[in-house]
DNA sequence: GCCGTTTTCGGCCCGACTGTTTTCAGTCG
């Protein structure tokens, strides 16, 4: 079993300890044990042979002995006991708004619901209002939530959000009487995806912002408009809808609401904890003592009060922010990428030339860029047979020549093939500059060779950087199982990059492999895989995952001058 | 279930909102 899969487990019984009613604390003490696990840079395997589980935080001898009988047997009795008793389909009834552990339980326990397609039926032949808690506007709302889970399969892709996010930032922004909008949550986290888009705005009339707001142009539900505050379902075609929860709030604490707002719920919690230790408190208005206001109107001066540096949102998910001294100055930012090595163009799948999209590069104030098309394998793709790179690595080198001001490079994004092996010769990626090796097809479920296949693929002399390490499509395809820390650990020992591809659908390494990698030693490349002049700007995104994996400059390779890029790809070559 | 100790129990983050079997439990963030 892997860390994921033990963590898995632990979540599965407090979600199920919930709907039995069990102790809160007991519930989360569960649950903390499963975020500890997946968080681990140390194999749990490894970990449990050296007799050490009970060192991790929040692990004591109850759940030792869970993770041992987990590790040995590959089940747990308190699970299964569990499972006996609350069918594993009712934990899908808590995805629906306004339905928490205790309806949950209730639904399922008086009107054997054991389904979201169950209670959908139930609710719209009105069969459960004699049930409590189950009155009109309730039924309304999760009717409509019901819809919205079916509709949208769950949470929106970052990209998309973050698309949706400008266009309606705009719009309040432009308001007569708008001082200031933000967004806060999961977009402003920059997670993977995001569930609604929560907005802050300040300004001095609430009710006249929320009735503008709900009546704008995109807007198609109003969920809820009341005082303050508005919940509504926007459309802006092609990007999709998304639910959206605007507040106003005063100027004066607005800092105090949007630190709020913003989250992580567990950042959150350990920031009240920290304020409950000097006997304050600390809420979405302020943090006080007693009555009196002791910080409200910036970020900073609330974490100052509590002894913190401003922790950047894509750190607050309380995986040790709290233990920092000081932010390193030089968390990875934007500014510090100076060029991109995973480029596709019209000679494979791509949407633009060789020149265009250096000079788009160029005109983002790269310093360099890599043409890396795919190989003969990837057929779809339009992938390269060797006949045809020869000739497409003349055409490069020819731009390259013309080319003032920006280094073009000349490279491929080559198959690896199902046994490891790569798909061109070494002779040929020998006339390369950089090579990405990537898994695009037959990503097997077998995690033991999908992994090797890797290992074959890093051990080749030639292979500078291994793509979209996991293969995931966000909301579409899964991650193919993969060992992370045994690809990282040999990447460091052979001088192999991993890949933050910023592709909104990849985001792969995600951020916690990301931060996986770089504690094992493993160089990061965060590239956009662009196939085309307008997907430059997904570097954004590859960005906040590595800043959530606590990347600095240093760790990036991207952010070296060319002449150092060289020398990597140099030093593998000669095995040194 | 975990943790720390004023050490084997008692506390563990908490305010806002909402529907409503109207006085608060359940949910949310």
């Amino acid at each position: 079993m892997t860390n994921a899969d033990v963590a898995q487990v632990f979540n599965e019984v407090a979600t199920l300890l919930e709907i039995k009613g069990a102790d809160g604390f007991r519930v989360s003490s569960y649950r903390r044990v499963a975020r500890t696990i997946s968080e681990l840079a140390t194999d749990i395997n490894e970990l449990a042979a050296r007799r050490e589980l009970h060192t991790l935080e929040g692990v004591g001898k109850s759940s030792v002995a869970k993770i041992e009988e987990l590790l040995e047997t590959g089940r747990l009795s308190l699970r299964e006991e569990l499972l006996a008793e609350v069918p594993e389909s009712v934990l899908r009834l808590l995805a629906v708004p306004n339905i928490g552990p205790k309806k949950a339980a209730l639904l399922w326990r008086e009107a054997g619901i054991e389904s979201l397609g169950d209670l959908k039926t139930a609710l719209q032949a009105g069969k459960l209002s004699s049930l409590k808690g189950f009155g009109p506007k309730m039924v309304t709302k999760m009717l409509r939530g019901i819809e919205f889970i079916e509709r949208s399969a769950g949470r929106t892709r970052l990209g998309m959000a973050w698309k949706i996010s400008t266009l309606l930032g705009g719009a309040v922004l432009a308001m007569k009487g708008v001082e200031r909008a933000e967004f806060a949550g999961s977009l402003r986290r920059g997670r993977e995806t995001v569930g609604d888009l929560d907005m802050l705005c300040a300004a001095n009339d609430p009710q006249r912002i929320i009735r503008r707001f709900v009546q704008l142009q995109h807007v198609t539900q109003v969920i809820t408009a009341s005082g303050n505050k508005a919940l509504v379902l926007v459309d802006y075609q092609p990007f999709g809808s998304l639910r959206v929860e605007l507040r106003v709030v005063p100027a004066e604490s607005f800092g105090a609401a949007w630190r709020y707002y913003t989250g992580s719920k567990r950042h959150d919690a350990r920031m009240r904890e920290r304020a409950a230790e000097r006997g304050w408190t600390l809420s979405e208005h302020g943090l006080f003592e007693g009555d009196r206001l002791i910080a409200a109107q910036t970020e900073e001066e609330i974490y100052a009060a509590l002894d913190l540096p401003w922790i950047p949102p894509e750190l607050r998910e309380d995986r040790g922010e709290f233990e920092l001294k000081k932010v390193p100055r030089d968390l990875i930012i934007e500014r510090h990428l100076r060029g991109d090595l995973h480029i596709h163009t019209v000679a494979s799948d791509g949407r633009n030339t060789v020149e265009e999209m250096a000079l788009a590069a160029k005109e983002r104030g790269y310093e360099y860029i890599c043409i890396t098309e795919h190989s003969q394998s990837s057929a779809i793709a339009g992938g390269l047979k060797e006949s045809v790179l020869h000739g497409h690595i003349k055409d490069v080198r020819a731009v390259a020549e013309r080319m003032e001001d920006i280094t073009v490079w000349m490279g491929t994004e080559v198959d690896i093939l199902p046994d490891g092996r790569l798909d061109y010769p070494d002779e040929l990626l020998a006339e390369l500059d950089f090579v990405i090796a990537s898994i695009h097809s037959g990503m097997g479920t077998d995690i033991e060779a999908n992994t090797r296949r890797t290992l074959t693929a890093m051990q080749n002399p030639y292979v500078n950087c291994i793509g979209h390490p996991t293969g995931r499509l966000i909301n579409q395809r899964e991650a193919m199982p993969i060992d992370i820390a045994a690809i990282a650990k040999e990447a460091a020992r052979t001088g192999t990059a991993m890949e933050i591809n910023s592709n909104n659908y990849r985001l792969d390494l995600k951020d916690e492999h990301v931060r996986l990698a770089r504690d094992l030693g493993a160089k990061i490349l965060i590239n956009t895989d662009a196939h085309g002049v307008d997907q430059f700007e997904q570097i954004r995104f590859g960005v906040m995952t590595a800043r959530r994996g606590w990347l600095r400059k240093g760790d990036v390779l991207n952010t070296r001058p060319e002449n150092s890029i060289a020398l990597f790809v140099a030093a593998k070559r000669q095995g040194r």
